[in-house]
DNA sequence: GCCGTTTTCGGCCCGACTGTTTTCAGTCG
């Protein structure tokens, strides 16, 4: 199996820490950064391209060297030059840099001085008042060191997107209701959909900014004030999540929020745009020989660089600036466009809700149709159907039907692929439904072309219809298992099947890039609530949040259709 | 180490805050 496209990057961020530790020129730290961010964003694989003789040196970024280095890297699994840098320096100048307040240069000085071998001996050093003694330290730094290393063993990570919201909102309310603020917008990756958040970027519009700084710093949820200045702020809240704040003047909004909303190298894109045009763009506006020329809108940035509006979203330097240029950004889906909702479990399994309950939810979510997909025998736990539960189902959701007006229930099932790729139900009654949802819920560990077959070997099954839930990854709690992405998508648009974008906040399952490299290959995506209950029928917000950030537009997406179409689609 | 409508050298995004200095380096986003 050749090395992904992600491998490769890691290595090539890697080298870019070890030239800072290093002390090599910032610019050919940059050039290492900037291939590997470019790597991570390319749906094509490097190594397969490399294998079939390609010139790599055609993507942005990536020059004769890196295209020498990539070629290693294929061959070996590594390059000699990180090898030897990775030999000559040691790994614990890498966790050091980790800590807040050290950074290659500090961290070296006090590694070659107090002969640090690990985060202890950091950690004595601080405590034994070492760190003060050396040039360039003080006491407070070394205080903000131990304080780093107390942090670190706190464990704190990045949260799931759908927790960061309930954070961001109760913050802006409190903001929002200072004097003097006119406007409050939540940037960073937040802004950007990430699944995962680390940190929150806020913004706020006021003419006051000490005041409000001062205001924020008093929020009841601060534990720790980290900096601050007149115009910006950091804290962290009880729980460990940090919190910048950047006041600015109105006349500055669209700057700011451009330049807080990143990502960092779609920003650093977009000011060399900037340059090459000799226009200066800062977070207060974009200037035209020290005059201030636009920057009260997002839009008016843009602009001034020659470009349409990029939806946040988009904004992670994979593409979204050439596709701007030649004018072919995607109209990215919204919410409203969804007809249906294609996955969700009733209380004959282990959901909450009966038929009629969900096809009255349903109704108000606006839907035409939602799908029942209940759990197959095999998930004993939610006490999946067997072929005769299923069938008295199917009879159930007839006579609901037969009651109901402008909202149709369709009969599916989420059943289990099993570890030999056949369904866990006989053909004789999966032919009696509208679809099915098809999905892994055991050995998670198989080997990747182990994975793959079985899941291959299961499309093959004509009544196989969607690829549920296709990596089976909880985000911060269990890997995806390894599956070869692009064969399945290629599979599927050859049988006529769809990937399900499970929408669980959990889940979010297709990943952004899956997601692109489905609507590459023409097969559709179904976003898909898997709710058991009636607030689970919301999350495709969050599922819409993902497809936005994997550029699908509502015709990328199975379940904008009309049920009439919808019925057609579904019919291998 | 990359790149080119200032093209094969000489640039490379830009600014705030902190701490240790006494004018600025380091870190961070």
């Amino acid at each position: 199996m050749p090395v992904s496209n992600h491998d490769i990057a890691v290595l090539f961020e890697r080298m870019a820490v070890f030239l800072e530790l290093d002390g090599a020129n910032a610019f050919r730290i940059r050039a290492y950064q900037n291939a590997g961010r470019i790597i991570e964003g390319l749906t094509r694989n490097l190594a397969e391209a490399v294998l079939q003789g390609e010139d790599v040196t055609r993507f942005a970024g990536i020059g004769k060297d890196l295209a020498g280095k990539i070629r290693e890297i294929v061959a070996s699994g590594t390059f000699q030059q990180l090898a030897e840098l990775e030999a000559r320096l040691p790994k614990i100048l890498l966790e050091m840099i980790s800590i807040p307040g050290l950074g290659p240069k500090r961290a070296r000085r006090v590694w070659e001085n107090l002969s640090i071998h690990s985060i202890p001996d950091l950690k004595a050093a601080a405590e034994n008042g070492k760190i003060r003694t050396l040039p360039g330290f003080g006491a407070k730094l070394e205080e903000q060191i131990q304080k780093g290393i107390a942090f670190r063993e706190s464990q704190y990570n990045r949260i799931l997107w759908s927790e960061a919201e309930i954070i961001a909102r109760s913050l802006c309310a409190y903001l929002e209701n200072i004097p003097g603020v006119q406007k409050v917008e939540v940037a960073g990756s937040y802004r950007r959909k990430k699944e995962t958040v680390g940190d929150l970027d806020i913004l706020a519009v006021c003419s006051q900014a000490e005041a409000v700084n001062r205001a924020f710093r008093s929020y009841p949820g601060v534990s720790e004030i980290l900096a601050q200045g007149g115009t910006k702020s950091s804290v962290i809240l009880h729980g460990g999540m940090q919190i910048d704040l950047r006041v600015i003047a109105k006349e500055s909004y669209g700057a700011a929020l451009h330049y807080f909303t990143g990502s960092q190298s779609h920003n650093i894109a977009i000011r060399k745009m900037a340059q090459q045009r000799r226009i200066k763009i800062n977070e207060y506006g974009v200037f035209k020989n020290q005059l201030h020329v636009a920057g009260k809108t997002e839009e008016e940035v843009f602009r001034q660089v020659g470009l349409p509006y990029i939806p946040p979203e988009l904004r992670e330097m994979t593409g979204e600036i050439e596709a701007a240029q030649a004018g072919r950004l995607p109209q990215l889906a919204s919410r409203e466009q969804l007809r249906g909702d294609l996955h969700c479990h009733t209380d004959e399994t282990d959901g909450a809700l009966s038929l009629p309950e969900i096809a009255a939810a349903a109704h108000e979510l606006g839907y035409e149709y939602i799908g029942i997909t209940d759990h197959s025998q095999h998930v004993s736990v939610a006490m999946g159907l067997d072929e005769k539960r299923l069938r008295q189902q199917l009879l159930a959701i007839d006579k609901t039907n037969a009651k109901l007006k402008n909202i149709t229930l369709l009969k599916g099932i989420e059943v289990d692929i099993l570890d030999n790729g056949r369904l866990d139900l006989p053909d004789s009654i999966l032919k009696e439904l509208d679809f099915t949802v098809c999905s892994i819920h055991s050995k998670f560990n198989l080997p990747e072309d182990q994975q793959t077959e079985r899941i291959l070997r299961a499309m093959d099954n004509p009544y196989f219809t969607i690829l549920g839930h296709p990596t089976g990854r909880l985000l911060g709690s269990r890997p995806a298992y390894a599956v070869h992405m692009e064969r399945i998508i290629l599979k599927a648009a050859e049988c006529g099947c769809f990937l399900e974008l499970n929408a669980h906040p959990e889940r979010l399952d297709l990943s952004d890039m899956h997601c692109r490299l489905a609507k590459e290959k023409n097969v559709l995506v179904a976003v898909s609530s898997d709710a058991h209950n009636r607030v689970g029928l919301e999350n495709v917000r969050f599922g819409i949040n993902q497809a936005r950030r994997g550029w699908l537009e509502a015709k990328d997406i199975l379940n904008t259709r009309p049920l009439k179409v919808l019925r057609r689609l579904l019919r291998r």
